[in-house]
DNA sequence: AACTACGACAACTTTTTTATTGATGTACAT
DNA sequence: ATGTACATCAATAAAAAAGTTGTCGTAGTT
C-alpha cells in the first residue's frame, strides 16, 4: 500500500512557486527532505492558535482564511492566504507556537517545511533570506493596517475596508465571495453579523455595491475608498 | 493585555490526570515548562494527518473524533477520543508526522507537550512510560479488531459493531450519539450513509434498537452482540 | 443463471445553519 | 440631555446540509 495523501510526485508545481527559484540544488534537496505535502480540505485547520510550530506551511493551491480567536468564540479575521504564501513564518523565528488560526476555505495543497530546515536555508542563501524578509515585513504592515482599522475607524469604514480587501482578491479569486459567509465579512470588519448585513444593504441602496446572494459586486468603487478614508 | 487561550492557572485539572500521578516534582516541572493548553471548539482540528507532529496532545475535557482520511474524500473513524486520553504518541517514537487526524466534536480542552518533554520523562520514569506503553497497546489492539471488522464482516456486522462501540460511551458520555451523524456512524462501520441509514431502521424494525432522532437506544445488546460476532 | 451484498444516484423531506429585519439597550460624544 | 454608533436579542425567512427512501448497477457467490 502506498501512503495517499503525502506523495511527493503527484503535483508537479512542487517546487515551483516563485520564492523557491533562487535555491541551489543542495537547498532545494534540503527543501524536499524536510518537507511533507498534505491537502487540508475545505474547512480543515491549516494552524490552530496556540498549538506548537515546528513548521512552516507553504500554500501550493487553494485559499484560507486566517484568523486570530478571543474569548468566548469571537473570531477576528486576518487576511486570506494565497498560493504562494507561508503560513507560520514566526515559528522560525521567534515564537514557539502559532499565534494564529487559520482554515481551509477551499481544497488546499500546501506542503510543510520543518522550520530548521528553512532557518538553515536562510543562513545560506541570503537572497531566499531577503525574500522572507520582504513578505514579513508586509504581513507586519498589513497588521498595522489592520490594528489602525479596528481602532480609529467605524461601521461603515471598516466595512468598506472589508469590501476593498476582498474585492482586490476578486481577480485572481472570482469566487472569493461566495466562499464567505456574512459572518465571515463582520468578522473581517470587527463588527456583529447583523450589523454587517444591514450596512451592505444600506451599500447597495447608495448604488456602492450589488448583492448577487453571495457574490459582491463593488460598483463605485472609489465612494467606497472614500467611505474607508473618512473612517 | 494577557493572553487569552494559553492561561496556566485557569484549569484546575492541570496535571491531575491519573497518568501523571506517578511524576516527581521535577518532572511534572519540566511537564509544565514545556506544554502548552488550547482550546479547540468544536469542529476544529486537533491533528492533521500527514502534518509534522513535534508534541503529543492530551485531551482534558471534551469529545473528539479520530479518523483516517483516504482517497477523494472518504473518511475512515476510528475511535472517540475522551479525556484522559492522549492524541499523536506516536510522534514521540517513531514518525514525525500525524498518522491520522482528529476533530473536536465538542470543545476540547487539550493540553500539548513537546515530544522531547515525553521522551526525556519515560526514560527516567518508568512507570509513567509504563503507563504509556499499555495506552499504546491497547490503542494497537484496537486497530487490529478494527482491521478484522473491516475485512472480514458485512454490513450487519459492521453497525453493530459501531453501535456496540458508542454504546459503550454513553456511560460516561449520554450525548454521545447526539454529537455523531448518520454519515460518522456510516463511516466508522465503513460503510455507505446510504446503507447506514437502512440498517439502522431495520435494527429498529427487529426491535434491537430505538431511534430517537439522533440518539440510539441499544434495546437488545445480546443479539447486537450476536450480530457482531456473525459478522 | 439467479442471488446476495452492497455502493451510487436521484428525489425528496427534515433539520440545521445562515441571513435578514426590527426592536431595545448602553456607552460615549456633543 | 440628546444623539450617535453600535451590540444584542428575538423572530422569521432563506439556504444549505443531513437524513431518508426507492431504484439501479455491479461484482462476487452459489
Amino acid at each position: 500500500m502506498k501512503p495517499i495523501l503525502e506523495t511527493d510526485t503527484d503535483f508537479f508545481c512542487d517546487l515551483q512557486a516563485p520564492c523557491f527559484q533562487t535555491l541551489t540544488t543542495d537547498e532545494v534537496e534540503l527543501v524536499r527532505t524536510s518537507k511533507t505535502q498534505v491537502l487540508f480540505r475545505k474547512g480543515d485547520n491549516l494552524t490552530k492558535q496556540g498549538t506548537f510550530a515546528s513548521y512552516v506551511l507553504f500554500v501550493i493551491k487553494g485559499l484560507a482564511r486566517q484568523y486570530v480567536e478571543g474569548d468566548n468564540n469571537k473570531t477576528f479575521n486576518l487576511r486570506i492566504i494565497k498560493p504562494g504564501e507561508f503560513v507560520g513564518l514566526s515559528s522560525v523565528f521567534a515564537k514557539n507556537t502559532f499565534n494564529y488560526s487559520s482554515v481551509a476555505i477551499t481544497d488546499c495543497q500546501v506542503f510543510l517545511v520543518e522550520k530548521e530546515a528553512i532557518a538553515q536555508i536562510i543562513r545560506q542563501n541570503g537572497t531566499f533570506g531577503l525574500g522572507i524578509i520582504r513578505r514579513y515585513v508586509e504581513q507586519n504592515s498589513n497588521l498595522y493596517d489592520t490594528l489602525r482599522t479596528v481602532m480609529y475607524k467605524q461601521m461603515n469604514g471598516r466595512i468598506a475596508d472589508t469590501l476593498l480587501y476582498i474585492d482586490s482578491l476578486k481577480a485572481e479569486n472570482p469566487e472569493i465571495f461566495q466562499l464567505l459567509s456574512r459572518k465571515d465579512l463582520a468578522d473581517f470588519a470587527g463588527i456583529s453579523t447583523e450589523s454587517a448585513v444591514k450596512l451592505l444593504k444600506s451599500f447597495e441602496k447608495d448604488g456602492l455595491i450589488e448583492l448577487h446572494e453571495k457574490n459582491i459586486l463593488v460598483v463605485n468603487h472609489r465612494e467606497l475608498l472614500e467611505i474607508s478614508k473618512k473612517g
